[in-house]
DNA sequence: TAATTATATTGTAATCATTACAAAGTAACA
DNA sequence: TGTTACTTTGTAATGATTACAATATAATTA
């Protein structure tokens, strides 16, 4: 059940937000490109597409979309806002070596705490920090 | 088991970190003030007591706690880096409407994926947005 | 289709958090 | 007490994000 570019369009439509050439290259991007981009990765990539794009046409997008819940803002790190398409609950492991973000399933039906009782939990956020597999492998286990 | 002021010190002491009275002063500050506050907070607070402090100090010693593992840093939302004396793993529920962050507890263990089999976890960190109950009740539930 | 209106994009400048750096100060130790 | 190494401080630099006004574009109406 993977969200098309077509599904998002339709999306944008529904919520009156108007579909302008930037937009849909900023949502395709995000759907081409699940690595979790920051704001300069997109827009030193679409420049390349689109000589015209300025950065803050990419902020204004990225919060357009995040108002309309078509896209999750990550702070997995400081100084480094990352964008995710999958809007579902799910968990992300940074690699401390390679830097590399993955997802991975988590239930978070197993997540209650009784201290919540009485809180309205409107989202849920689950970050691990550690070494990926493949740098594990590489013995890159010391890395910052 | 609250951790006090006194096993900090001893920390430092253990860890060959000099125990500067802005140091302490910082230390102190954390321990008494579990509201995980910025470092604009930090800063303004101590500054009364200690005119000469230096922002830069304060960034400078928080950095150094965090590297001796004497202090977590918190990444709840964009735009403001928090920081916490309490460095067990819990979780962290922030309030849309007022902004106040609250501890709750959480079973850790409970949190397995499959997905991270391979993975060498160090760090778990788990955020929850919402309205909490004070709010709740004042009728606050609107808010960003 | 052409004209109108509202909204989006762009580039520049402003803002804010954080870090770099060098001079002055302080703690630890001989 | 003197020496050495580390810490603090203030200022300046950096980098991410936002504010803003002019221009361009999309949607709407005639």
């Amino acid at each position: 059940m993977k969200i098309t570019f077509e599904d998002l369009s339709n999306k944008l439509k529904s919520k009156n937000i108007r579909l302008s050439h930037q937009r849909l290259k900023v949502l395709e991007y995000l759907v081409n490109n699940r690595c979790h981009p920051t704001v300069d990765q997109i827009y030193t990539d679409l420049h390349k597409e689109i000589p015209t794009l300025s950065k803050t046409t990419v902020y204004n997008t990225l919060n357009t979309l995040i108002d309309a819940d078509l896209v999750k803002l990550i702070t997995i790190d400081e100084n480094e806002t990352r964008y995710d398409i999958d809007t579902t609950t799910h968990g992300h492991f940074k690699c401390e070596s390679c830097g590399a973000i993955y997802d991975f399933e988590i239930n978070i039906n197993s997540m209650e705490s009784e201290d919540l009782s009485y809180f309205k939990i409107n989202d849920k956020n689950i970050y691990f920090n550690g070494i990926c597999p493949r740098c594990i492998k590489e013995g890159n286990n010391m890395a910052n």
